[in-house]
DNA sequence: TCGCAGATATTCT
DNA sequence: GAATATCTGCGAG
């Protein structure tokens, strides 16, 4: 498999989270290899988007994301869940994408131990998907693009009609101000399934 | 199905 | 020193 280079990230911070749609985020732990296909990503600019660390000001928690691309950004909030982010955009500009879901490939019963036995809903959800792939603050800032603990690989090809493109508002979490930001994609795990089965386009 | 508690790094005053 | 945060789990209805 090959894994995403530099030049997969450094473009445009919504093009980059269209595209990892399918792809097979591989994390390795000791020697075991733990991967899902990305199912739902969406895109953190630097500027007019509220929602983004990195639309009021560069602090040292956020400057990552002002870095080139193809580098992990994870972070901690509410006391106790970690999220997990790809920066974008070459050096210099500000841009993430936020990795809110993925459907479990490789040594699933290893991230079920993760998440405390829970066998459903494994990784549907931004703090779930680090719990289960072992994501901490450690993994900041390192370098998505080597085959050292975390990298992405070419997954599957999923065909544009399967891969759904939506506001952030009211879908499933707080109110947003700018509402025509469809900065959210997403496949539905129906269809991501069938992809599956079928294999490699 | 819905609403709220939980517990801390980071930022703001 | 105080407020806030890219959410999850659980308990009530």
């Amino acid at each position: 498999m090959e894994i995403l280079q530099p030049d997969f990230y450094e473009r445009p911070t919504l093009v980059v989270a269209h595209d990892l749609i399918g792809k097979s985020l591989v994390r390795r732990i000791e020697d075991i290899r733990l991967s899902g296909i990305i199912c739902e990503a969406e895109a953190y600019l630097g500027n007019n988007d509220s929602a983004s660390h990195a639309s009021r000001k560069k602090t040292p928690r956020n400057s990552v994301m002002f870095g080139p691309g193809g580098v992990v950004y994870v972070y901690f909030v509410y006391g106790m869940h970690f999220m997990f982010n790809i920066v974008t955009e070459p050096d210099g500009i500000a841009g993430a994408v936020l990795i809110r879901a993925i459907y479990p490939q490789e040594n699933i019963q290893e991230m079920i131990k993760r998440r405390k036995g829970n066998a459903k809903n494994i990784a549907d959800g931004p703090a779930k998907l680090c719990q289960a792939l072992d994501i901490t603050k450690k993994l900041n800032r390192i370098n998505l693009t080597e085959p050292t603990e975390i990298w992405v690989e070419e997954g599957l090809k999923i065909p544009d009609a399967f891969i759904n493109r939506g506001p952030r508002v009211g879908i499933q979490y707080a109110a947003e101000k700018d509402q025509q930001a469809l900065y959210r994609f997403w496949v539905e795990s129906d269809n991501l399934q069938k992809m599956i089965l079928e294999g490699p386009a």
